[in-house]
DNA sequence: GTGGTCTAGACCACC
DNA sequence: GTGGTCTAGACCACG
């Protein structure tokens, strides 16, 4: 259900996060569904259980999921997910574009780049 | 010349060989022209003389610049970091995508969004 | 009758006996009045009937309730109860303006913020 | 400097976060300031690093202070935590008035107490 | 069994 | 030396 990728420069709890959000975004985790319990997750990937939980502890400040003590941590609100994560692309594509004028692309380069890359992935959709 | 920002969260290193390419790339540093010492330029920003080493050392190894021993290090072929800039843009590009179609946005909002950072910054060109 | 938060981060058997507490202060339970039996209160609240003993005890051991072995559970003084909360109340107040005074919020305002609270709820009561 | 109290129900990382906080509002801590190392704190107050640790990172990400791989970590802007401090103030105020009328203490009384409070420890400033 | 906290000790990147 | 990450293993409160 997750891989992680231990060559990643990132950390191990800062992937989980993604993925995690990701399987929230992509409909596999529900709103209110229960997700892995921190040692389940942890014997599953083989890592420390102290790592699941800081990913879970920072899920739970940005809101995406609620914990409940003594019964597991469950998926919140997924549109909030959407929102945030929408918010960072645009972020993400701002400093793009101010790059891409440092090296002089023009606008319609960068468009039509984009444009491809919408429509050869379409497979996976 | 360069404005280090130490409350970034990226190395400082890693920030001075961003700030050199960029000098590069906007002409302020011409091929073959002399980069400071790394001494002149530790004192300049008040920094630890292995802290500009580190970033020479990784400019030369991408063969933004060269070095002479005794001379002192050298701009390189400017064509080439555009080049590499370029296609590191693109492969942000790619990710940014596929970010951008797991949050269901359409490739129209994108591309439009594209557009206006585009111009909206058109004054700082 | 109650109503409780699983969101919420305090402990449910906690949520229970404020609860209880405030249908006693309100009037909805009024003294000597029988408590609902851990068994059915647990079925209607579907939790582990051990979360209500825990609150029962709890309830007992501050004198806010007395049991009957074979009979059940009922409202003690009511008048304690009202003390009490009347006491923590107060502590509350005292660190409450300790704090104020630490960001260096003056009397006044402290006062005027209570006033404006105390009228702004009132048509809940 | 400062002094845990480990009868406390509250876990240490969290008193940690409020006494700094304190002394960056008592003007014990100044914007800029050096705050001690993780590992030398947690030697002085014999506990493990790891726990200062916890406290620093929820400290930065509240932006009260911020951190320098290698360097160490810095108070930030302090007008920020005294903004923060008082909203919390005020949050904890109205449940308290809340809590007030449900014991039926009449908004006079409240006062009373509130200017009580704010008088007898003067000797404190 | 579940999440939440803490300790002890290790390794890394950075300066 | 500094902060940042991770592991291993423990204990507690809760249901």
């Amino acid at each position: 259900m997750i891989l992680l990728d231990m060559k990643d420069r990132r950390p191990i709890y800062e992937q989980l996060i993604e993925k995690l959000a990701d399987l929230m975004l992509c409909g596999a985790l529900r709103e209110d569904e229960k997700l892995p319990s921190v040692r389940n997750l942890a014997a599953d990937l083989s890592i420390n259980p102290n790592t699941i939980q800081r990913a879970y502890v920072e899920l739970e400040r940005r809101g995406y999921i609620y914990s409940i003590q003594g019964k597991g941590s469950f998926v919140a609100n997924i549109e909030s997910v959407r929102t945030d994560r929408k918010e960072e692309i645009q972020n993400s594509l701002r400093t793009l574009v101010l790059q891409a004028k440092d090296v002089e692309m023009k606008k319609e380069e960068f468009v039509a780049l984009s444009e491809k890359f919408f429509e050869e992935d379409m497979g996976d959709d």
